[in-house]
RNA sequence: GCGCCCGUAGCUCAGCUGGAUAGAGCGUUUGCCUCCGGAGCAAAAGGCCGCAGGUUCGAAUCCUGCCGGGCGUACCA
């Protein structure tokens, strides 16, 4: 297993307050920590359930008599295959409804560390594409949502400015500009003749590399931007080399023994380490190759950071091996944790027509030009509304629609519409005491038990590192608020109307954090 | 060949730290606008969870072997 180093999971998955209660109660009476308190599958009755009588091989009724004198607790009862079913007290409900309509930290962690998220870390030799989107998307919500469950979160941009490819941009561009073709593996296409023309001239082909590396690289910066993406530091593979780091991590490596010159190259021995072969870090011209600087600039953020994650497109998974290698051969998968991150890739589509992703020019569609045509938020909700495991079919065509069919107008008119209905009411929240929520029926309670699911959701995208539940939370959030509103009255119900603004004041809260944490806007009018 | 990912409804996919009758959206069929935003709601139909074994009281979930697809397999990144 590459991925062996990870957070440790499933330690934070967090249980909102009346789960706490009713999990320590069975905790306490049983004496043991691994019972499971989960939702009941639809169509049984019961808010919650447990496995513990199971478990512990004890008499259901003695579970059901402990559980039954909690204040949380209406009832519980026996279920034919050995579980205990739970329905949770309307006073448990009411203030877990006060609870999320107060203050601003509901479903907020405690976790602690340092976390550095690498993603994107595009060469500045092209545009950027669909595919660095999504490595985009899910970066960036991966950070919010690591600091909603309390790290400290670092977002860092690597570029590889130094080495063979830079030069190649370089001496690409300089051959247009003067005429000339461009070199065997060159690069091409229309953007290469752009900026040759907008750069103004230059005396080489270095000079060629220095500007054109920063103008694609300044580009790269102000699409993600668009896109919501900001970084707190770029970190230069040439300043790596410059400063001699690269040159002293391949010392520390010889001194242990781990390299070995053949073939004129110098080599590292990474099959020691899992590796399937061993790697170069010298090549026979002299010439370091990426990966030896990869090593330096992972060493350097070990120093930095707690944990390194680091979120790579599946083109890069055979990677993986070797930069674990370099990891375990210093001895840092015992001071820290480095993650690698893998999303699969994405296949643009409009509704039934692919949509070319070759390079040649004419028939590359980039990063902005999706966002451009769909909307950054469109954009970012599709994204992520599959696991990173799974490919991902993005059509452009319902993207853009704007009905129930498209999951990110349903999610964001929830939000609209509540605020639409504050307007109406000529109300603001604050004026409103969360604590009056009492006196909820049985409509409202159904809304609240999803809402109340959303510490939990936030801690497993955190554990899992999986981003698209949250697409499918809003979902079955804003389903439920839907449902909810359509068969209710809340202006002009009389003594219902306090408790049911307040339910709405909790459903605006979860769409509007949720979105938060995917990076799209929460409009108050669509 | 080897490595990683995927195979669940017509389509796109959730679920996979083992648990009750396997879920959602789209598509299809049928209803709902005197009403706070219909950019909405309700209902129906639709499944050997790729195949075969194994572990278990219990497997879509864990293990093994196949089959199919994607990606990778450089002194490119």
């Amino acid at each position: 297993m590459y991925l062996s180093l990870h957070f440790s999971l499933y330690t934070l998955h967090r249980k909102n307050m009346y789960e706490l209660k009713i999990k320590k109660c069975l905790e306490d009476f049983l004496g043991r920590k691994d019972l499971k308190l989960t939702v009941p599958p639809k169509g049984m009755k019961g808010d919650l359930s447990t496995n513990a009588a199971m478990v512990c091989q004890v008499d259901p009724s003695k579970v059901i008599s402990e559980l039954e004198k909690l204040d949380e607790v209406e009832s519980a009862a026996k279920a034919g295959s050995g579980f205990v079913n739970i329905k949770v007290s309307d006073y448990a409900v009411n203030a877990e409804l006060a609870e999320i309509t107060s203050g601003t930290k509901y479903g907020r962690g405690s976790e602690k560390g340092n976390v550095v998220l690498e993603m994107v870390s595009s060469n500045p030799t092209g545009p950027l594409h669909i595919g660095h989107g999504r490595g985009a998307a899910i970066g960036d919500s991966l950070g919010r949502i690591y600091q909603w469950a309390g790290y400290n979160i670092y977002k860092e941009y690597y570029v590889n400015d130094a080495g063979r490819q830079m030069d190649l941009l370089g001496q690409s561009i300089f051959n247009r500009m003067n005429g000339k073709e461009v070199p065997e593996n060159g690069y091409r296409g229309a953007y290469i003749d752009e900026i040759a023309a907008s750069m103004g001239g230059c005396k080489s082909a270095g000079e060629c590399t220095q500007k054109a590396g920063k103008m694609i690289l300044d580009d790269h910066f102000r699409v993600l931007s668009k896109f919501d993406v900001e970084y707190d530091n770029v970190f230069s593979e040439k300043s790596l080399i410059e400063n001699g780091d690269v040159d002293e991590i391949i010392d520390t490596l010889d001194k242990k023994g781990l390299t070995y010159k053949k073939d004129g190259a110098l080599w590292f021995s990474s099959s020691k380490f899992g590796d399937d072969q061993d790697r170069v870090l010298i090549k026979k011209e002299g010439e370091l190759t990426y990966f030896a600087s990869d090593c330096a600039y992972h060493l350097d953020k070990s120093q930095r950071f707690t944990h390194l994650v680091n979120i790579w497109g599946a083109d890069h998974h055979g990677y993986i091996p070797r930069i674990r290698a370099f990891w375990e051969s210093m001895g840092l998968d015992r001071s820290g944790t480095m993650d690698i991150m893998i999303y699969q890739l994405v296949n643009l589509k409009r509704g039934d027509e692919k949509v070319s992703m070759s390079t040649r020019a004419g028939e590359f569609i980039t990063l902005e030009e999706v966002i451009d045509e769909v909307g950054k938020d469109a954009s970012r909700f599709f994204m992520l509304m599959r696991s990173p495991d799974s490919p991902l079919e993005f059509d452009m065509e319902l993207a853009r629609e704007e009905s129930k069919k498209n999951p990110v107008y349903y999610v964001q008119y929830s939000h609209a519409r509540i605020c639409s209905v504050f307007r109406k009411a000529g109300i603001e929240f604050k004026s409103i005491d969360p604590g009056q929520a009492g006196g909820i029926g049985p409509e409202e309670r159904e809304v609240v038990k999803v809402l109340a699911h959303f510490p939990y959701l936030v801690s497993k995208c955190a554990a899992l590192k999986s981003p698209h539940l949250i697409t499918e939370y809003l979902r079955e959030v804003a389903t439920v608020f839907h449902k909810y509103y359509d068969g209710v009255r809340v202006l002009g119900s009389g003594a219902m109307e306090k408790p049911r603004l307040i339910l709405l004041e909790g459903v605006r809260r979860i769409i509007k954090t949720g979105l938060y944490l995917i990076g799209v806007s929460a409009p108050e009018k669509m």
